[in-house]
DNA sequence: AGCACGCCGACT
DNA sequence: GTCGGCGTGCTC
């Protein structure tokens, strides 16, 4: 609105306006497609100032004529203002789709930025930044509203009307607000054919609207009042106001230790923020978007909205519209709640800000924290982020002094961090038989159940058996679309590929020699959980990993038992790892600390010091103390031993050293693109052809391979990817430049860049 | 992504 | 001569 305002503050005077050189032109971007932006005419009726839900301007949608054969495709405008057209053939703007920009200029701004930085383009950021609900209207209807037109009311007297017209006509007239054809019809007392005739003599006005199909319910939540803070917790809120009150962005690191009370900080900062206001969001990982988080919120603010990826469409929507119209404090939600069109941001906080699902693993492939940072600067508002294990480039950043370092030592209630055991899995004496569990953790698990204590188990592979194996003549059962191994579900009693969900029933006997002899090999979650009931008969044990936890709900009702007290043993893979806060837990084991540490990948020693970590902070909660026990076969390895005395600068202290000498994040710059295509060697040949055009861009970057990826085929693909390093986003985006042009590639192959890219798989 | 244009071979 | 095969390139 304000773009277009100014547009008509610089209208030229009205002589150069009937010249036909200057006309109104929108710049548009398609949401697929062709890339790039393209100039349309705005037709003149467009612009009737009386007419507003017609206006064209940047950030609504438009349908616009498309190559020869003007095939209609949707559009996001971008910006509209008068041109010279002369000599230009543009073609006319068909239709504008949206009553009010879905848009403000601000994220508009964000999305270019990010097509640029993650080299998307812009039609396709703008189409993933906003949800489908909001693009859809879903839970809005057309609905046409009648009233009575003044010429009509003042005349009443002399119309001479059949009964039933003249009372729907009265009805209509004493309304203080137009009517919906339903509810005219209710309070006439009458069909629609009184109503219709009235239409026909053109005695009401109508006009069509978008209407919410139900009103939006809103659950009452009991107010708490704020916790008192500690002398470190008032401290670090001390350091947020005065970047609140600075009017500049500051990016700050709240490292705290599990325990040490993160939440109220943000909370109480909030508070400060709402106080001018402004609005806040907060991003938490989707896995700990549970309804205790978002309670913790609910208690203290009149107005939160909540934004995840298992509402509906129309959930989705109301919160969006409610978030806009300037109706909500904080917005609580997953990686995409970033883009949450808060009319007056004054606070980001993102928690737990390590967590990997902050990236998204589809175009755009943007990091919540990357875009965060950016529209904060836009904001010129501060940005908390908040983690008891942050994230390398996080850590070298706030140690740069480029963000601002607040440092929570101890805990709230001053309850010592669990002690944490490794269990030497070389250890013979410390096996028992062929079993997942070790004598040690057999042992603590019994004197944990005799007390009346809970258990945590973490094992991070589902299904039963990891692999099926011919032990005769070596034959390993593959997924026939993947270069991975089939997983043996005994629930289910199938194999399965997790990577594409291919699924087939268990062979008897190895497919390649007939030897019946075939094994099935490997520990999974439904093994291990077989394991525990048998030796634990007596517990109750409750399993919960993707398999389990299907049914919508259940992720929530499994915890909620587990905190009544109704589950002695949780068992699970990393969902259980993450964010819950249970007394009673007084014995987390790990059942293999290795699972992550020996991945292709330059991080696995950061993920198996989180998860080792995160496991850990799940018990010694209550007064009764807790113990965690890690079987590892590597009971010296840095990542390990660090963990396990919660030492997160004696990790970070370990592995950054070796990340600079490999130029790795966050001492440089990263990229990886992957080639795939249905034919291997076409596939490796266009990996090696972008390899050797990056290579003659001396940008200076760095391209390693083409290799293949870790995993070499996923469903039917074969893929390839490059590694590209550089020593700033400038120099990777110069080496990536050969893939901005345009390349011409044989059918069937395709290839995606990623930028700061986490999975490496 | 779609869709017209154009340049070759098989047909009336 | 012309119908249609699909390879190529453009779309404001």
């Amino acid at each position: 609105m304000a773009q277009q305002q100014n547009l008509f503050d610089t209208t030229p005077p009205a002589w150069e306006l009937d010249d036909a050189e200057t006309k109104l032109v929108a710049r548009v971007v398609l949401s697929t497609g062709p890339t790039g932006e393209f100039d349309y005419l705005v037709p003149e009726n467009f612009a009737d100032e009386r007419r507003p839900e017609m206006l064209v301007e940047a950030g609504r949608r438009v349908q616009v004529p498309l190559g020869r054969g003007n095939r209609p495709v949707v559009a996001y405008c971008t910006q509209v203002g008068l041109e010279p057209v002369a000599g230009r053939r543009l073609k006319l703007l068909a239709a504008v789709l949206d009553t009010s920009p879905l848009l403000t200029p601000r994220m508009l701004e964000l999305g270019r930025w990010i097509a640029e930085y993650y080299l998307t383009p812009l039609g396709q950021v703008l189409e993933g930044i906003l949800p489908a609900g909001v693009r859809g209207k879903a839970g809005t209807r057309e609905t046409t509203l009648f009233s009575v037109p003044t010429r009509v009311s003042a005349n009443f007297t002399r119309l001479d009307l059949p009964e039933k017209q003249a009372k729907a006509l009265m009805v209509l007239a004493a309304s203080s607000k137009p009517l919906a054809m339903k509810q005219w019809m209710a309070r006439a007392e009458c069909t629609a054919a009184p109503i219709n005739a009235l239409r026909k003599k053109e005695l009401v006005e109508s006009r069509v609207e978008r209407i919410d199909t139900d009103p939006l319910l809103e659950e009452e939540v009991e107010r708490r009042a704020p916790h008192e803070l500690n002398t470190e917790q008032a401290a670090a809120l001390h350091t947020i106001a005065d970047a609140l009150e600075s009017r500049e962005q500051q990016t700050l690191l709240l490292h705290g230790v599990t325990g040490s009370g993160k939440t109220e900080v943000y909370i109480q900062a909030i508070e400060k923020v709402v106080s001018y206001g402004r609005q806040a969001i907060v991003l938490v990982p989707e896995i700990s978007l549970t309804p205790q988080t978002v309670g913790r919120f609910r208690e203290r603010f009149d107005n939160v909205a909540v934004l995840h990826s298992h509402q509906s469409d129309v959930e989705r929507h109301r919160q969006w519209k409610r978030i806009a119209a300037g109706g909500v404090q904080v917005v609580v939600g997953a990686r995409s709640a970033i883009f949450a069109p808060t009319p007056h941001l004054g606070l980001v906080v993102i928690d737990e800000e390590h967590e990997t699902s902050f990236k998204q693993d589809t175009a755009p492939r943007y990091h919540a924290r990357q875009v965060a940072i950016q529209r904060t600067k836009m904001d010129r508002v501060p940005l908390i982020l908040g983690s008891a294990t942050p994230s390398l480039e996080t850590w070298h950043a706030a140690k740069a002094g480029e963000y601002r370092l607040v440092t929570l030592e101890n805990r709230v209630s001053d309850l010592p961090l669990p002690t944490v055991r490794a269990v030497d899995l070389r250890d013979m004496d410390h096996r028992h038989n062929r079993g997942a569990i070790s004598r040690p953790l057999y042992q603590a698990m019994g004197v944990a159940l005799n007390d009346g204590g809970q258990v945590i188990l973490m094992l991070n592979r589902r299904g039963y058996s990891t692999h099926v194996q011919c032990p005769s003549c070596g034959f390993a059962l593959k997924c026939p679309q993947c270069d991975v191994s089939m997983v043996y579900h005994r629930a289910a009693n199938q194999v399965t590929c997790h990577w594409c969900d291919y699924t087939e029933l268990p062979p008897t006997y190895c497919p390649e020699c007939k030897d019946a002899n075939i094994r099935y090999g490997g520990l999974g979650t439904q093994k291990l959980e077989a394991e525990v009931r048998a030796r634990f008969p007596k517990a109750r044990v409750l399993r919960m990993d993707t398999d389990s936890m299907r049914r919508p709900g259940s992720h929530e009702q499994a915890l909620d038992s587990f905190r009544a007290g109704e589950v002695d043993i949780l068992l699970g893979t990393q969902m259980i790892a993450k964010g819950l806060d249970f007394p009673n837990v007084t014995l987390v084991g790990v059942i293999n600390a290795d699972t992550a540490l020996h991945w292709p990948d330059f991080r696995a020693s950061e993920r198996t010091f989180h998860l080792v970590t995160q496991v850990a902070g799940r018990t010694g909660r209550g007064d009764r103390g807790g113990r965690v026990l890690v079987q590892t076969l590597s009971p010296d390895h840095p990542a390990i031993v660090a963990a396990m005395q919660h030492n997160y600068r004696m990790f970070a202290d370990n592995e950054l050293p070796d990340r600079e000498m490999l130029g790795y994040p966050p001492f440089g710059r990263m990229a990886r693109v992957v080639v795939r295509g249905k034919n291997e060697e076409v596939a490796q040949a266009v990996a090696s052809g972008f390899a050797e055009q990056m290579q003659a861009t001396e940008s200076g970057g760095s391209v390693i391979g083409p290799a293949p990826c870790a995993i070499a085929k996923l469903r039917e693909y074969y893929r390839f990817h490059l590694l590209i390093k550089a020593g700033s986003i400038e120099q990777l985006h110069a080496t990536l430049a050969p893939l901005a042009g345009k390349l011409k590639l044989p059918d069937d192959v395709q290839w995606i860049a990623d930028i700061d890219p986490i999975d490496m798989m």
